[in-house]
DNA sequence: TTAATTTTCGACTTATCATTCGAATATTAA
DNA sequence: TTAATATTCGAATGATAAGTCGAAAATTAA
């Protein structure tokens, strides 16, 4: 009589299969313009079973932006704890994200555009979304205080770098994934290291 | 018989409250949050003068974008024909850029952000909107022939450039206005001039 | 003053969804 | 097989809000 773990999973699959189709329609429709109608004809369900799984449009929402940044952090973690320089983590950061969003790209522009329209706080997926920014800015935060970034404030060459990196991720037409060297270029040619030369 | 000047002046008058108090409401609930209600209230007049004034929503939506981005432009029309080198009129583009957005930061911040929320293109704000992001653009392939940019891709410039850019104008608890000696610094600092030494 | 013209407005109409309902259908466990 | 449980669905419900109407108020010009 209790659930079995099969049951489980594919009561996951269903709810993936969902999000993969409303996260279509949210991208090119936006939260409001998106009918749930279109989101269930999407992912080959009717409209009704997605009340099954899910309580409300807004939890639908919910659910892909915090699957997002979840993952996102999840497969960030373990380059942060490491123990390379401040630096070093930096680029190794922008190199996980970068592969995160070549995985997948729409999920990714989703992520860093859409929290924009809403306006409620308090979602979940806030925290993941703080903890990541926090801890990059963090990172520059050392990395000046070691003397590896030029002295300027954080929150600002953050700002800078975070435009350039969506530049070089989702710009531009290039088909080869973003690599090391790439990532390491982008930071010396804007960023000279001062204890360099 | 015929309108008189100060009719037509009232009506702009008039039509410019409406927009005014439309921004406000688009900015805290967005496109299709918004309410032809609430505009109207939060305006002073009732729903039905509004369509005595706009067609639609959207209409109202697209003029807000159209007189944000043709004034915007006009204000940097003057600034971009002055025949300084690439990389000073580049930040004299800046500088009058911060201008415009400690005058009206609400527009400001609108203009910038908004588009995002939009699906249909062929909107008249468009053309201004890409003028201005093609014509900084080029400033910046011109400094980088001159010689008074560093070699790197303009476009990947120029994304850094703008995400520094929107944290130094929007961000930040600032209250003086940006001065020439900040945009030249942040030039600077992360720019370096290869003429110089 | 008065007849046109302009402006204003809330009530009404209408369309569009989000959400719920109740009845099927499929799956599981016995 | 069969009864319980899980899943699916389209049709009904209800709310919301865009856009329309026709009548009033205000302004103008004579």
């Amino acid at each position: 009589m209790p659930v079995s773990q099969r049951q489980l999973e594919e009561r996951q699959m269903r709810q993936h299969r969902i999000l993969t189709g409303a996260l279509e329609v949210f991208k090119s429709k936006g939260l409001e313009g998106a009918t749930m109608e279109e989101i269930a004809s999407e992912s080959g369900f009717g409209k009704a079973t997605l009340y099954y799984y899910f309580h409300s449009k807004e939890e639908v929402f919910a659910a892909i932006l915090e699957n997002g940044w979840k993952d996102l952090w999840a497969s960030l973690e373990p380059v942060i704890a490491g123990d390379e320089s401040p630096r070093k983590t930096f680029s190794n950061v922008l190199l996980k994200i970068a592969e995160n969003a070549r995985n997948r790209p729409g999920l990714f522009e989703f992520l860093f555009n859409a929290p924009k329209v809403i306006t409620f706080e308090e979602q979940p997926w806030k925290r993941y979304q703080n903890r990541m920014y926090g801890t990059i800015q963090g990172l520059l935060e050392d990395g000046i205080k070691a003397g590896e970034f030029p002295k300027i404030n954080p929150q600002l060459l953050f700002k800078a770098m975070g435009g350039l990196f969506m530049g070089l991720v989702l710009m531009g037409d290039r088909k080869e994934p973003v690599s090391e060297k790439d990532v390491e270029e982008l930071l010396n040619q804007l960023i000279t290291d001062p204890t360099k030369k």
